[in-house]
DNA sequence: CAAATATGCTAAAATGTTTAAGCAAATTTT
DNA sequence: AAAATTTGCTTAAACATTTTAGCATATTTG
């Protein structure tokens, strides 16, 4: 998808003064960045006097009132910041946390992001994010960016391969958390949603519905959230006899790839009447595959997906499927990053959460062939 | 949309190690962080020695060659990574740009920003981003704690309202560019699409489809990019001498209100026969909105939206877009970034650069009443 | 009234780098 | 052979804070 750079307008402003300007030294009153030094020296009192005012603890080390106030008011008035990098230096915490997905653009994570940003920004802490576009080495790059900027804590949705930089830094004590997936023999937080659950239910679903042949599409990925989805729809597979048919996908294709093999399948596989997305853009691009053979959803062919979307709630026919819990996801992952950064430092408590997803059912999974109405039915809690 | 916890799972680990550690003061060997002060020691150089050579600074310094060799070789041996917050606080660079977006979670901002990152990443630099979320306060806070984070440069979407704060901050002059929207009365550089041309050749589209009675849906804000959209339609409406009729919404509604209020304007005008959204998420709203009435696209109802997406790409019928060129603007933005960072101190020069979106007529702004084929038809480039 | 304690503040070390200035020794130039 | 330059490195200041330890003075206690 390569978008092409037209320029319709481009002003070039030699100089935002005009032409005219005299001597080129125009002296910008840059107003000299004020420092704690400045206000004790105004006040004449110590750096340490201000500094501990600032820092709330004029109380605890026995500064007046008075002073206090004087401090406090003079600072408002000449507008200070401390310089958080020289603070961040001396106090060893810079409130940062580094967040790490696969990617940003994708909807569930840039929806989690969204999330944890804005409730994390309430507690005073701001985040670093990265996408790491499933590639083991810019993972690893990232980790030690992170660490070499001294992130207070991590939150990361990781591709395999990094289990030992993990594994350290978990053994560096900083509070870290994993999330959406776990990594094999990690032994830390994780925040993850029962993608084993959520996909026997849909298989049940669609057994239920009367079709009998349904295919799982999926990635070829070790990951173990993956083989999570793909055991529960075996699972009930096994459960009625039949037999399992899986397209497993290489990891990091492109687009047009994918939706060829999923065409490919589907055309090797003509009794296949339902099928089911592992992955949000799986799915997608399964929407399209199916419509590019030109079949009818769900007369021909059934669909549920994994994670919802706007895409897959709007669609028509709209989509089934398994939902996950996106707030009650950021929630834990935060709750659980505060309680070890604020918590005092028993670092060797871990949480592992494992949420339960949702099947939304709509009209691409049900079977009755007269036409359903537009209206999306789902389901309420 | 409030989702529920439920977890399914959870367990919690009192300790990594198992219960029966005899004393609870277990020696963590926390691998004491190596300092270049120790790089030094071992070496019996001087430190300044060290981070000249680890700068690159050894031969303008006059290092011997086989010393130099063997700093760079301990360094790598033990793995010492420079102190960044030491180092911004001596330097005053960060390496960190501060991205600000309107919602991190809209596919447009999630996309630019990921494309933004990607190539920004590879320069050695990192982005912190956050979400105003349209609100002023808010977004007056991010950019204070930008510059407390002594950002290196600034890549900012804001909201209306924040002129003054944008102002300040390019007198700092510190890099820094505008794009999506422009800021009244701020001379900054800026990178923007023409949503006015973008929407008087969707409007023209419309018009000659034979659509006459088009309508616009579209926020208040004052930003400056949404005004240009509505123009763009205004122009194209007093060609044809036909009159306007304007849906403005008002900023940061509930998705039902939203709904409700355009529903509420199809059934006041019922003579409508097109709808033009100026922004994505207002389409995806509109699209709901629509069905919700029972109308057809395009037979009752023809419909085209500013910015794509991958609903409105798979969306059935496909939704007529006025493209955004996410590739160029990413480019454009980096590249004016980098050589406001990277070049020299010539902080008078500024550069607006106006890129072309593009009309990808799609199937729900086409007239033939008869049933299109499923397969979408896409200008081509 | 001496000793002990409380009060209100400050000096200075510490955080981990970069870099300008400088200093001997070696080499080259007059 | 003295003067000048080059070579190869080091000293120490600077970056902007926080925080421990401590110092007078004032107050309370025995």
């Amino acid at each position: 998808m390569v978008q092409i750079l037209l320029p319709v307008r481009a002003k070039c402003i030699p100089n935002a003064l005009g032409q005219l300007s005299p001597p080129p030294a125009i002296k910008l009153k840059l107003k000299k960045k004020i420092l704690i030094h400045d206000i004790a020296k105004h006040l004449d009192v110590s750096i340490a006097t201000v500094s501990l005012v600032l820092n709330g603890k004029a109380k605890e080390k026995r500064i007046s009132d008075s002073l206090a106030e004087k401090v406090l008011k003079y600072v408002e008035e000449v507008g200070y910041k401390p310089n958080q990098l020289a603070k961040s230096l001396r106090t060893g915490k810079t409130h940062v946390i580094g967040l790490v997905v696969e990617d940003i653009a994708n909807p569930f994570f840039a929806t989690v992001a969204a999330l944890i940003e804005k409730k994390l920004l309430a507690r005073g802490y701001r985040i670093i994010y990265c996408s790491t576009n499933g590639d083991t080495a810019k993972t690893r790059d990232l980790l030690t960016m992170f660490q070499e900027r001294h992130v207070d804590g991590y939150i990361l949705a990781l591709p395999d391969g990094v289990e030992s930089d993990v594994r350290t830094l978990v053994r560096s004590g900083k509070p870290l958390i994993l999330f959406d997936r776990e990594l094999a023999g990690v032994l830390a937080n994780a925040v993850v949603v029962d993608g084993e659950k959520g996909m026997y239910e849909a298989t049940q679903h669609l057994l239920e519905q009367g079709f009998t042949s349904v295919a799982m599409v999926t990635l070829q990925a070790g990951q173990a959230q993956m083989q999570a989805r793909l055991q529960g729809y075996s699972q009930a597979m096994q459960e009625w006899q039949l037999p399992e048919m899986v397209l497993e996908l290489e990891f990091q294709q492109e687009r047009e790839q994918i939706i060829h093999q999923m065409q490919a399948f589907c055309q090797a596989n003509p009794t296949c009447n339902a099928l089911l997305f592992a992955t949000n853009y799986l799915g997608v691009y399964g929407l399209e595959a199916v419509n590019g053979l030109g079949r009818r959803i769900p007369e021909d062919l059934a669909i549920v997906s994994f994670d919802d979307n706007d895409l897959f709630r709007l669609y028509s026919p709209s989509i089934t499927v398994v939902a996950q819990p996106l707030e009650a996801m950021a929630e834990s992952i935060i709750s659980t990053l505060l309680s070890a950064l604020e918590g005092s430092q028993e670092t060797g408590r871990i949480t592992q959460l494992q949420l339960a997803p949702q099947l939304i059912v709509r009209e691409s999974s049900i079977r009755v062939p007269q036409k359903a109405r537009p209206r999306a039915s789902r389901t309420k809690t």
